[in-house]
DNA sequence: ATAGTACCGTACCGTACAGTACAGTCCTAA
DNA sequence: TTAGGACTGTACTGTACGGTACGGTACTAT
């Protein structure tokens, strides 16, 4: 097969794969080119080296990836707790999905040497799933359904770390081996948003829509 | 010099430093050799090869870190806003600290290939840090001033969460190429503390403690 | 003095791998 | 049919580095 998108994406699959067994230094572009069966000049013709095949790599998969998160926003009900936890959900599966833990154990482990992939990372992934967000906080703030004495961007940033804790970071240190299952990933959503809008909601304190059982 | 503490300890402080430069895989015996005035032999028998090395660098430096983590629960007033604040202050300080990412980055990139380093790191670290934590939510629960519905282990995760939010992945993508100084530290912990109380005080809401201006 | 030991510096070995070169194959198009 | 281009597979080059060996030195203990 020749030189096309198809193909591109099949070696792209294939690292991804292969990434599951060998960090970035120990995938060869040997292994590669075997397992895509392509030969390593090949390889080299379409990508000038081994980081500018993983710099494509990330530009073709994180920003797609963080599409789904966005889209979450906008399909979801009118609830604001039951927005806010579609985003969550889709939040979390996105970024505990063995692909993103992937991508990321990569761009850390090259910060140093090559600092392009982590700010790929960075900048399709991150930067653009946050926008939407802040865009529909600030909404949620104006309608008073959000206390008005928080920035948008703190509580951008809570909510991230109150859906994810430090899941995250457990998974890159493999402390977790698998994405939690999309139950788990429910129910955490779900808290995560009720725990939000309880510690952003309005200080007068008049939030009936979130149903608590208290014990 | 000979073999002593101090020199082990020399040669980690060394290690660290060369780890803001260079990778772990770019981090050369050889450079180390060098920087330290040890010969190379001398360094091969006194840790058993490199990853080991590395296993009694990350050994010997977490777990104190950890330390000064639980003697905020301690060393803190008796307000829990307070006592939280403290926490997540240290917290922060010690996890977005250069040693930290630093060491965080050597454990995951080599996570496939040593998972020793990663191992250690978790155990060490956040397996040390919230047992404390956990005790003291505990009794803020039986207290009545959290949430009986919510369990301890997802409180604990909420507040590391809602302390971090993704700054630390972002430390480690080197999207913040430096801890944050003090006074942010401070506003964040005392934030997060605040939003955590929000978040989990108890369903009826008599929270009179957390002074909150409201715009 | 002398023997032992812990160490330094350097040279060395083996291996792994990025990147290149090349011979041969397959496809296409006139 | 044949010429040209894109490709494969393999062999090769250069370099980097983990780990070892060893000669020389400085300190210690007797």
């Amino acid at each position: 097969m020749r030189h096309s998108d198809e193909r591109v994406q099949e070696i792209f699959e294939a690292t991804l794969e292969l990434l599951g067994e060998k960090d970035y230094r120990r995938l060869t572009m040997l292994d590669l080119a075997r397992t895509c069966r392509i030969s390593k000049e090949t390889l080299y013709n379409w990508f000038d080296n081994k980081a500018g095949l993983f710099a494509a790599l990330i530009r073709t998969r994180s920003a797609p990836i963080v599409a789904e998160v966005d889209a979450a926003l906008a399909d979801a009900g009118e609830e604001p707790q039951e927005v806010l936890a579609a985003f969550c959900r889709q939040y979390l599966r996105t970024v505990l999905s063995d692909e993103a833990v992937r991508l990321n154990r990569v761009a850390i482990a090259g910060v140093q040497e090559t600092p392009e992939l982590a700010q790929l990372l960075v900048n399709n992934g991150r930067e653009n799933a946050l926008p939407p967000l802040r865009r529909y906080l600030d909404q949620l703030q104006h309608d008073g359904t959000l206390d008005s004495a928080a920035s948008v961007e703190s509580m951008a940033e809570a909510l991230l770390g109150l859906a994810a804790g430090d899941t995250q970071i457990r998974r890159l240190l493999n402390a977790l081996a698998t994405p939690p299952d999309d139950a788990t990933l429910e129910r955490w959503a779900d808290e995560a948003a009720r725990r939000f809008l309880r510690a952003y909601g309005p200080s007068d304190e008049t939030n009936r829509e979130s149903e608590l059982r208290s014990g």
